[in-house]
RNA sequence: GGGGAGAUUCCAGAGCGGUCAAACGGGGUAGACUGUAAAUCUAUUGGCUAAGCCUUCGGAGGUUCGAAUCCUCCUCUCCCCA
């Protein structure tokens, strides 16, 4: 995998990049659709490719483990082939599943110990492991297994998890170093800092991380709970001293307002289930502001849904007969739902790609937050 | 024509003398959702001059300190047998 550094915006950290990889090339800033279970829930490939302009998706190794299992993927040949997905994948390490799965797993050096929940078996994750599972999906970036903390755990807490995500880190990169990809296109590895709220901390660990001097570095541990303000200052501390020439990707965030600052931060990756599951539950991201579709005031309304948008849905259908299909809990609706945010999000992160290259970042930005943040 | 069952707040359906503005669902309305245990979850759902008051349980009377609950008559529905 290769970064190509193309601009940096003057006035925000800002960039604009190239990630070369065996799948193809993504143009960053960019968002990653998330596609846990191996299906970016409710959107076809072929829309994901054709219609969102998806450069990369997400995959979890938690979730593929337990179902399909390495198996089955093995013998499809890895992930990209069994989903039919040909451009280049991430699988989370299972550490966000450390924290959402906190009352089913217990914590130890070694790893961490998972009830299943699907039908509750034991299973065990170390860093080791979830390299050689990750190598199984034949992932393109594959992460770092983590100990995800909540967003207000206190100082001691936060320390001590982030130095065992540090130990685990080495053991990790170690044990990558000594395998290899197993269908042909190489994999890189990201590292993740952790550090809770606590700048110090997350200094601390950026360095840590940097020193590996992996082919990307991520951040995690933020979009937890912590206040937007706390994210950001952690956001703005990391990024200033993770590498340059590397790509930063920032885990699980988030909102169209939160992935813009972001960006000015100098992030270079994003991935947020935000616009697929409110999709699902009603909630649309469009340029002209937020709407929840459910609501009665849009009963009516047979204007498109979002007249700007970049995919066939937005100009396809209305916004009353979208309302009528969430409501209905028609399985459409899901879908057009999806769609349409997924085509937001990638639209969105395209247009700030141009605006960094152009030099007009920063005024755009500001003024795009205020209007993406607005409730219709 | 004979026999039986029932009418409850938007729907459906509990309640069978006070703790009932009335369970549980559904529907309605609003909110939440950030490396997906989520096509999920939460709140609210008679009115008001709102820790109180007012109007509601088919209709009209009655019994009782007190009735959605008991009695009488009326209206209407459903089921079974002819």
């Amino acid at each position: 995998m290769e970064f190509n550094l193309l601009h940096s915006d003057k006035e925000t950290k800002a960039r604009a990049g190239n990630i070369i990889s065996d799948h193809g090339e993504i143009e960053t800033p960019i968002f990653m659709p998330v596609g846990t279970a191996a299906t970016v829930k409710a959107v076809h490939q072929r829309e994901l490719k054709d219609d969102i302009g998806a450069q990369i998706i997400l995959g979890n190794t938690y979730h593929l483990y337990l179902r399909p299992g390495i198996n089955i993927l093995e013998q499809a040949g890895g992930l990209h082939k069994f989903i039919g997905w040909d451009k280049p994948i991430l699988t989370d390490s299972g550490g966000y599943q450390v924290f959402s799965l906190a009352e089913m797993r217990k914590l130890k050096e070694e790893g961490v110990t998972f009830q299943s929940h699907i039908d509750g078996s034991k299973h065990t994750f170390t860093p080791e492991n979830v390299v050689d599972t990750q190598r199984s999906i034949g992932a393109d970036i594959i992460m770092a297994l983590d100990e995800c903390p909540p967003g207000d755990s206190d100082f001691r807490y936060a320390q001590k998890s982030m130095e065992l995500t540090h130990r685990w880190l080495k053991r990790g990169v170690d044990h990558f170093h000594n395998t290899g990809p197993k269908y042909g296109h190489s994999q890189s590895f990201f590292p993740i800092v952790q550090g809770s709220s606590f700048k110090d901390l997350r200094k601390q660990s950026a360095e840590f991380i940097a020193g590996f001097g992996m082919e990307g570095n991520a951040i995690g541990g933020l979009s937890v709970g912590e206040p937007a303000e706390v994210m950001y200052e952690m956001t703005d501390v990391v990024t200033d001293i993770l590498p340059q020439d590397k790509p930063r990707y920032l885990m699980g965030v988030g909102t169209p307002a939160n992935i813009l600052e972001s960006i000015a931060l100098g992030v270079d990756m994003f991935d947020c289930v935000m616009p697929t599951r409110n999709a699902r539950n009603g909630m649309l991201f469009t340029s002209e502001g937020i709407i929840n579709i459910k609501n009665k005031k849009w009963e009516n309304d047979f204007s498109p849904i979002d007249t700007q948008g970049p995919t066939f849905v937005d100009s396809f259908y209305s916004k009353a007969y979208l309302r009528h299909l969430i409501i209905s809990k028609e399985i459409l609706g899901a879908q057009i739902a999806s769609i349409h945010n997924l085509g937001f999000y990638l639209c969105l992160v395209k247009e700030a790609r141009k605006q960094i290259i152009a030099g007009t970042f920063s005024k755009w930005k500001n003024n795009m937050i205020t209007k993406v943040s607005e409730r219709l």
